[in-house]
DNA sequence: GGTGATTATATCGCCGCGATACATCGATCG
DNA sequence: CGATCGATGTATCGCGGCGATATAATCACC
């Protein structure tokens, strides 16, 4: 996931990891938490894969402040393996803290891909609200006030996402029928 | 987290871990995951701190199917820190994943409590709305038609828990008024 | 008597996070 | 001029949670 993020921004552009993080942060920072903590084993780890190389200190024109940062750049192997990881479908890509990751790279994502994210999505949101709903709905013993509220606003949010999902899907539909 | 849940769900009555995993689902399924993976552990952990404890074999009555079930039970301290846990209203508790956990044991928190975990959640909340205000609105690079997508949406729905977090904080300071 | 769902405990490795450390740079202010 | 502060920048540590998996007994059903 972290992984899927860091190699489409790699793929834009070579960039240093503070500048990743910034760029993440920018991007999803509202849906996405993004740690140094993560991002830079993960650098690490998608190093030692061979996907993506540190390429040399990278003197920028004049103005040699600057320093001591490591520019990573993907190799051919990082690519592929982008692409591959663009073109997945599978449930990790529609579940609630990597579908907005897939979101922001969706315009580099196949259209047939794109629309099986999507019902994918819907249909995990769906079966939320339904749990949600039978749990509301469900006689016997009642539930805590608090509880029941949560539940409600969760219901509500869902469904929400759901008529958004709609939305998203028949656009897509549409243009592919163009 | 988990210890909080754990700790709430013994609070009630001494039970096995399956059961506190089921009544766990039941009560926030919708919210978040609790696996085998976290329960266990943390179970073994609470034990190892003191704050509960293994009761025997425990035969029910007849029918002596039913086997190698461990009911734990919370010894003093662990009810001592169950109501730390509860008297706390710092960010860890209004954070995205924690916030449901507390809600649903919100009958039994301290009055001034709740209201401060929900204030705390609203400005957190505000403040990931405000982020997403302001990246819709930014002239100079204008961004991806699906990234605005999500942004729209996240904005829409933080903006529906605001409004919902104000009729639970009004409610409860006119409760607190009468 | 077999087959599969449910009850039940438990571990493994991975991943992401918060906290923290360290170091340098530019700007602001006394 | 020196101090201090907020960015810029790389990096690690331990912890907590998760998904996958193993194991095993019981129950309901055919």
């Amino acid at each position: 996931m972290f992984e899927f993020a860091l190699l489409g921004l790699l793929h834009e552009a070579p960039m240093h990891g503070y500048e990743l993080r910034k760029r993440l942060h920018d991007l999803l920072g509202a849906f996405r938490a993004f740690s140094y903590g993560s991002l830079y084993p993960t650098l690490r780890r998608l190093q030692r894969a061979g996907l993506i190389v540190e390429e040399g200190p990278e003197e920028s024109a004049l103005s040699w402040g600057r320093r001591a940062r490591k520019v990573y750049k993907l190799t051919p192997e990082g690519k592929e393996r982008f692409a591959e990881l663009l073109a997945d479908a599978g449930p990790q890509t529609w579940d609630d803290d990597s579908f907005g990751v897939h979101l922001a790279f969706f315009s580099r994502t196949p259209a047939d891909v794109r629309i099986r994210i999507l019902e994918g999505r819907r249909r995990c949101v769906e079966e939320r609200r339904e749990g949600l709903r039978e749990r509301l709905t469900r006689t016997g013993e009642q539930i805590d006030r608090y509880t029941r509220e949560l539940h409600r606003q969760g219901l509500e949010s869902t469904e929400r996402e759901v008529r958004w999902l709609n939305e998203l899907i028949a656009h897509e539909q549409s243009e592919q029928d163009e």
